[in-house]
DNA sequence: ACCCAGGGTCATA
DNA sequence: TATGACCATGGG
């Protein structure tokens, strides 16, 4: 059986699952805050934890930069590691001011601004594509644990391959669509969609599972 | 009682 | 560079 393609791959998580309108949230800033607070922590606390600041009116740059990081910590709480979370939000927040907000930040190219996110103390290299691409609508690929462990299952990678290797890998293989950003946009949504439906409800899914080597879990 | 979740940092070797 | 510990809640 041929081995299925990136591109190819893509299409077919869309035929399953359809657009996903990611990323849920009603602010570029609002997708920065959970972006970081979902850093290994499942969507449902997240939300939990963006509706509690949005109810103490405290979901803004400021208020959350003003706010006592025990207080701040009330507040996001259910997204686990408040703790440490409260100090990189603020980290977050003291920088996306010091810049002068969206719209200078939006001015910026990729180029400058991702170099700028990961400077931030707590946004590696995943929680800063996702800001790059879901709050700044720049065309970077966000390569999570779900994308490698697909991408493994399809034999598609051999599954040591650094971030950055796989963030230019999907690029490449993605260049000549369309419409880069939204083909990056749902893919990721995509990808996250299906593992954590489909593969965790039925070890045989039918769409990674088309290939021989998906039929055995690998991890 | 475990294991994991839409990670990242830090100490150690 | 490459592991491991740590953060810590909520759901399965």
């Amino acid at each position: 059986m041929a081995r299925l393609s990136i591109a190819a791959l893509y299409d077919r998580l869309f035929q399953v699952y359809g657009p996903q309108g990611w990323w849920p949230a009603e602010s570029s800033f609002e997708v920065m805050v959970g972006a970081l607070l979902t850093q290994n922590t499942a969507w449902r606390n997240v939300e939990r934890a963006i509706a509690a600041l949005r109810s103490a009116r405290a979901l803004t740059p400021r208020r959350i930069v003003k706010a006592a990081p025990q207080q701040l910590g009330r507040w996001i709480k259910s997204s686990g590691c408040f703790n440490v979370k409260a100090g990189r939000l603020q980290h977050l927040c003291q920088w996306y001011l010091d810049q002068g907000e969206h719209a200078v930040l939006a001015g910026l190219p990729t180029a400058l601004l991702r170099p700028a996110l990961l400077a931030v103390h707590g946004v590696g290299q995943e929680t800063a594509d996702a800001i790059l691409l879901y709050a700044f609508n720049r065309p970077v690929f966000v390569i999570d644990a779900y994308t490698r462990r697909l991408l493994y299952r399809l034999g598609i990678i051999y599954g040591d391959e650094d971030y950055e290797a796989l963030r230019g890998l999907m690029q490449q293989r993605l260049a000549r669509r369309r419409n880069t950003t939204q083909v990056y946009n749902q893919y990721h949504a995509l990808i996250v969609q299906h593992a954590k439906t489909v593969c965790k409800v039925k070890p045989r899914c039918n769409v990674c599972c088309l290939q021989r080597r998906c039929q055995q879990r690998l991890d």
